[in-house]
DNA sequence: CCAAAAGTGTTCACGCTACACCCATGC
DNA sequence: GCATGGGTGTAGCGTGAACACTTTTGG
């Protein structure tokens, strides 16, 4: 062993979970369930284990309080403050995912506390995992503008005003329907079914669905994802 | 100790040091002394300290290779593949730094072995290094275009033509020297000295210092640096 | 018929692109 | 005086912003 007398630490990850409904961003929030801070609000967490990468451990984690698989991840940073953690020299790694809010297992959620928040409304949380949402919504403005990563946060099928409203959501500002409408359009990322969904209006809108093939196909031709123009 | 039983690991940082020498980006690489993979080139790194935080320990392994302080620095990403160190479970912190190339030790650089490299000649890297090398490339070409980093890699005092190379090394492309100098101007903030450097021209070209008031002056009016569009 | 949301058309202004052109100076 | 890089002028094009307008249908 080459590596002597080095220091070690507790090596953890949390994650920012989101969810979109109707016109809100949400956090998927738990009630801690052990010591220290037992019982406050807090992202969801867990140690990385020796045998596993920490995406692996991230997923892990997710699928432990949504009992869903094959989520969009994707790390922050390292948080590495000396006394962020009062029990232990903990250093945590932050992630996000992005899921759809209806396909999540209430039972689980029950059994763990877990709470859907909307993001201008959040409970105080234990340690630095404000400074962790905050990286994270960050990440998400600016992703969002340049990957298809929306899509994962809405369900299969949805009308461009459902669309409009997530990206309002995102980016906290209102957008104009008819532009808005016109440059999805014209990237050509999405099938339109033959089908109208009637709840929004009389009139009744067309639903479409992200078409993952014609993404790469627009993107293999010198095409990329930007609505840093909206 | 309410956390029992936890799996532990060695925490490491390394540096992507980046400099820029008339008209090529380029890396400090140092030839690593000591097991495993000794005498290899490789990023400088270092192990994370009980009494300090992950930036704390990147500024250190930076002031050990280069003798300064107060450098830029920006932290990457975890790297955590179960085996990219075979001696030992160690997950990296990625960073990168970006210095005034003729600002370094001399002393301390034949010591450690370490030289410059141009990033697209660089030599093999010990474990995932090449991964990181990417991963910081990517960000200096994304954060460069939003925020006034470049400065950093440059002297004090510069011509709009070094700049303009500067970005032109970064983003792997020319740009229009007519329009680059008027988007730069546009912006104000840069301060025109009254010296003329006549190194590349007969007429001579003015310096330019960046000045940090006028950028802070600039986005409190609502303004932001973008070089989105050039 | 009317309200209300879906969806289309059209104008305007701004900013990037491309390239022509003038300027200063060392040889 | 001429070659060379510094620096300015400018016409054209593409795209986002704003908003007027048409379409559809349930009540």
């Amino acid at each position: 062993m080459p590596y002597t007398n080095k220091d070690n630490y507790l090596l953890a990850v949390d994650c920012v979970i989101f969810g979109f409904d109707h016109d809100r961003l949400k956090l998927l929030l738990y009630k801690r369930n052990f010591e220290p801070e037992k019982g406050k609000w807090s992202l969801m967490g867990g140690f990385l284990k020796r045998e596993e990468t920490l995406d692996e451990a991230a997923s892990r984690v997710l699928a432990v309080i949504t009992g869903l698989r094959n989520i969009y991840l994707e790390q922050l940073s390292a948080f590495s403050d000396v006394n962020r953690d009062p029990a232990a020299r903990v250093i945590s790694i932050g992630y996000y995912a992005l899921i759809n809010i209806h396909d999540y297992d209430e039972v689980l959620l029950h059994k763990y506390g877990a709470q859907w928040f909307s993001i201008d409304e959040l409970p105080d949380l234990i340690f630095d995992h404000h400074e962790i949402v905050d990286k994270a919504l960050r990440r998400l403005k600016r992703k969002s503008k340049t990957q298809p990563i929306g899509f994962e946060l809405l369900p299969t099928y949805f009308t461009i005003t459902m669309l409009r409203n997530l990206y309002e959501a995102i980016y906290q500002r209102e957008l104009d329907p008819a532009n808005f409408r016109r440059k999805f359009m014209s990237m050509d990322l999405l099938d339109r079914l033959p089908i109208k969904d009637k709840n929004g209006s009389k009139k009744g809108s067309f639903l479409y669905a992200f078409n993952q093939d014609k993404y790469k196909l627009q993107t293999s031709g010198g095409f990329s994802f930007d609505l840093s123009g909206i």
